[in-house]
DNA sequence: AGCACGCCGACT
DNA sequence: GTCGGCGTGCTC
């Protein structure tokens, strides 16, 4: 009689399965794939997921351990959803358990029952007392334990703070044995009722109807629709009147929208039109809240589900609909660990689900195009802006032997000064914080040169830090050059805190607001600012990406965009695409109805193609422009891309595991006999060092997918196995975005 | 990744 | 004499 033996994906970076003999007293019956297990590993516990139960095992029977407990009586995932982490896992090369574990809402991969929504409740210990002698000295204690006493059903554990009463005086309590945390099912989320709507729809315009119409008609199965609109045409309309016929035919609608666009405007834009229960998930949810949210949808109980990038594995009952709003945007691409890009992923998803889905955006991705042109998407086009406000008008201010104050020419010193005395408001957009990206010494040429990484530190003047935007290393200025010794230090280069300072002298009659990461740490500091900026009175906001995205600015104006060329030269192929899809989206924050807005481009370039196509024909012309050179050079979306990156703390170390992984991937190319899979490395990253360590890496480019990834599937696991994989940190982005 | 083992340098 | 650095090996 052969045994069952379980196959279980652990957390763990090993991209292998580790087989375990069922826990006592379990039948085989009762273990069904995507279960949890309680199991030893080396010397610790871990929780692991049953992936399938097999009669064989690779490894000798001695070997075999019993699973210590079986934590679920049915799968705590859905089908899909596992199979989806199982794809996951197989196209991004990453290990299945760690890709669960990303997957998984935290509380899960912890143990936690999965069988319904919990609440806990305190309860008393019979005859505990507020009398006891231990509670003498403690009259938080003793406080606490009274409120309990007054619930006879237990004093649900969300009303502690409510009641003033303290975590760390209940669980001294609990201790003591005085009191007990007993978790029953919440009441269940009341059925839906009445009307879906609060709020009356708005009347479309043509081209949203005709959009609203395409995507109507496809609501029964799985179809993609790329909704290009631009600022202001009123995507989120179409997006709310198609989730009410999702919800209409019972149904539950997923969106997807960029991490720091969740501020509370679009939740409540959800929350005004619909009666319906609304899950979020985001990074400022925490793990309990995160758990509930997946398990109602997972369970019918939420209706709409709103969320970022990891929202993306939420189950759900009877899914209907997929929205993927700014699709372009980079923070669908996870950067470490399992390197996921959630709208990729969200097509799989809808495809394997048959659903429809919605990728939406003013500024579509050129990949996203590209499969609209090849006729995998549908393309609907918003070219409208509500209300007939116009688009605004570009102008490229060039630059070239025009001395520059703190970044701004004099050419848009005037229009910003024109601008004020008209009583509107400008937008001063640069992408670099601190007040100047070096400091250098005049006198023999020291730069203020990060000790770690091959970069310069940035001079904070406010708090009078020279800071690593690379690795978070800060120093003290010094007052003398540390080569020299004279006293001659220069900030060079202009960030947003020294246009910030110099537009307060230029033009001191008017408040200027700068936002940034720095100037918005503060909790709040961002809503007090855009508040300010709404009261609308002249002033000028001065800031990075953070202005780029969700807010919309009526009295904007102008809009100046102090840099551009970093877009037109970078070595990264992607940098073009990732301007003018910022340029765009800044000149969208700005103008109405009434006051189109003026976009000035100051550049070293003016008359480069892309730019010129970009601002007198605007984007399509651009993307156009920009996806023929791709095709051209062989690049995205025309070839695949995948990156193996090193790291490691000596220099040559990364370099000589890549050479081994380098051969090892001829070899295979040879024995597999693909082509179509170039090479391209290994070559020391852009910046080699970065937090003290050395890194290097190695591109493959392939012209088909297919063969690209029978070679990274045979290849990979293999790379586990080569000498230096201690020393050396290595991992692998399947379809990067940043290639450096 | 964790976690242990093991073998060489500066400290109570 | 030990504490502790990180190289090496293993996890069913």
């Amino acid at each position: 009689m052969s045994s069952s033996i379980l196959r279980l994906a652990l957390p763990s970076p090993l991209r292998r399965l580790f087989d375990y003999l069922p826990p006592i007293g379990i039948a085989r019956a009762a273990l069904l794939p995507g279960m949890r297990l309680r199991v030893p590993f080396g010397r610790r516990e871990v929780i692991g997921i049953l992936v399938e139960v097999t009669d064989q095992s690779e490894v000798p029977m001695e070997k075999l351990k019993p699973a210590l407990e079986l934590l679920d009586s049915k799968p705590p995932l859905p089908a899909p959803l596992f199979k989806l982490c199982l794809w996951t896992a197989q196209y991004y090369q990453h290990s299945l358990g760690d890709t669960l574990s990303w997957a998984l809402p935290v509380l899960l991969r912890q143990g936690e029952p999965a069988e319904a929504r919990q609440e806990r409740y305190w309860r008393l210990v019979d005859g505990a007392s507020p009398d006891d002698p231990r509670l003498a000295r403690a009259p938080r204690q003793r406080e606490a334990l009274k409120a309990i006493a007054q619930h006879a059903h237990g004093l649900p554990h969300a009303l502690l703070s409510k009641l003033q009463l303290n975590k760390d005086s209940l669980d001294l309590l609990l201790e003591k044995g005085l009191v007990r945390i007993e978790s029953r099912r919440s009441r269940p989320s009341r059925e839906h009722s009445g009307s879906w709507l609060l709020q009356a729809e708005l009347t479309l315009n043509a081209q949203q109807r005709a959009a609203f119409e395409a995507v109507n008609a496809g609501l029964g199965g799985f179809q993609a629709f790329l909704l290009a609109g631009v600022t202001g045409s009123g995507k989120t309309e179409v997006y709310l009147q198609l989730i009410h016929r999702v919800l209409e035919a019972g149904k539950q609608a997923l969106v997807l929208i960029p991490e720091i666009n969740l501020g509370p405007q679009t939740l409540a834009r959800f929350e005004q039109r619909f009666n319906a229960r609304i899950a979020l998930l985001h990074s400022n949810v925490n793990d309990r809240e995160r758990l509930d949210a997946w398990l109602a949808a997972r369970d019918g109980e939420a209706d709409i589900i709103i969320g970022t990038r990891s929202a993306l594995f939420t189950p759900m009952k009877n899914p209907g609909l997929i929205i993927i709003d700014e699709e372009h945007d980079a923070s669908y691409k996870q950067q470490e660990g399992l390197r996921y890009h959630a709208r990729d992923l969200a097509l799989l998803r809808a495809r394997q689900e048959n659903l429809p889905i919605l990728l939406g955006s003013a500024t579509p991705s050129l990949e996203s195009l590209h499969n609209a042109h090849s006729g995998r998407y549908a393309l609907l086009k918003l070219t409208q802006r509500a209300g007939n406000a116009q688009s605004p008008r570009f102008m490229r201010l060039d630059v070239k032997s025009r001395p520059l104050d703190a970044g701004i020419s004099g050419p848009l010193q005037q229009a910003i000064g024109q601008t004020l005395a008209a009583g509107q408001q400008v937008l001063v957009y640069l992408n670099r914080r601190g007040f100047a990206p070096t400091l250098l010494c005049h006198d023999c040429g020291w730069l203020s040169q990060c000790p770690r990484c091959d970069a310069r530190m940035t001079l904070h003047q406010r708090h009078n830090e020279l800071r690593c935007h690379h690795c978070g290393h800060v120093e003290r200025p010094p007052r003398n050059c540390p080569d020299c010794g004279k006293v001659d230090l220069r900030p060079v280069g202009a960030g947003t805190e020294r246009a910030e300072e110099r537009l307060g002298i230029l033009f001191p009659d008017y408040p200027v607001l700068r936002i940034d990461r720095d100037s918005t740490a503060r909790k709040g500091a961002m809503e007090q600012m855009i508040g300010t900026i709404n009261r609308g009175e002249p002033c000028l906001l001065v800031g990075t990406q953070m202005l780029a995205k969700g807010h919309h600015f009526p009295r904007v104006t102008l809009v100046a965009i102090l840099d551009a060329d970093g877009g037109l030269f970078s070595a990264d192929f992607r940098a073009s695409e990732r301007m003018a899809q910022l340029i765009v989206q800044v000149a969208g924050r700005a103008g109405r109805a009434d006051e189109p807005g003026k976009v000035i481009i100051q550049t070293h370039l003016a008359d480069h193609p892309l730019l010129v196509q970009l601002t007198e024909q605007g984007y399509f012309a651009f993307a156009e422009q920009a996806l023929s050179e791709r095709r051209a050079a062989g690049l995205p979306p025309f070839s695949h891309l995948a990156l193996l990156r090193a790291e490691a703390q000596k220099p040559g170390q990364a370099e000589a595991f890549l050479d081994d992984a380098c051969s090892l991937a001829e070899q295979l190319l040879e024995q597999l006999q693909l082509n179509g899979v170039e090479l391209l490395g290994p070559i020391p990253a852009p910046m080699e060092r970065r937090a003290g360590r050395y890194r290097a890496q190695l591109l493959l480019q392939g012209n088909a997918r297919a063969s690209l990834h029978r070679l990274m599937g045979a290849w990979v696991p293999m790379l586990e196995q080569l000498p230096g994989g201690r020393a050396v940190r290595w991992s692998v982005d399947v379809d990067p975005i940043d290639l450096f």
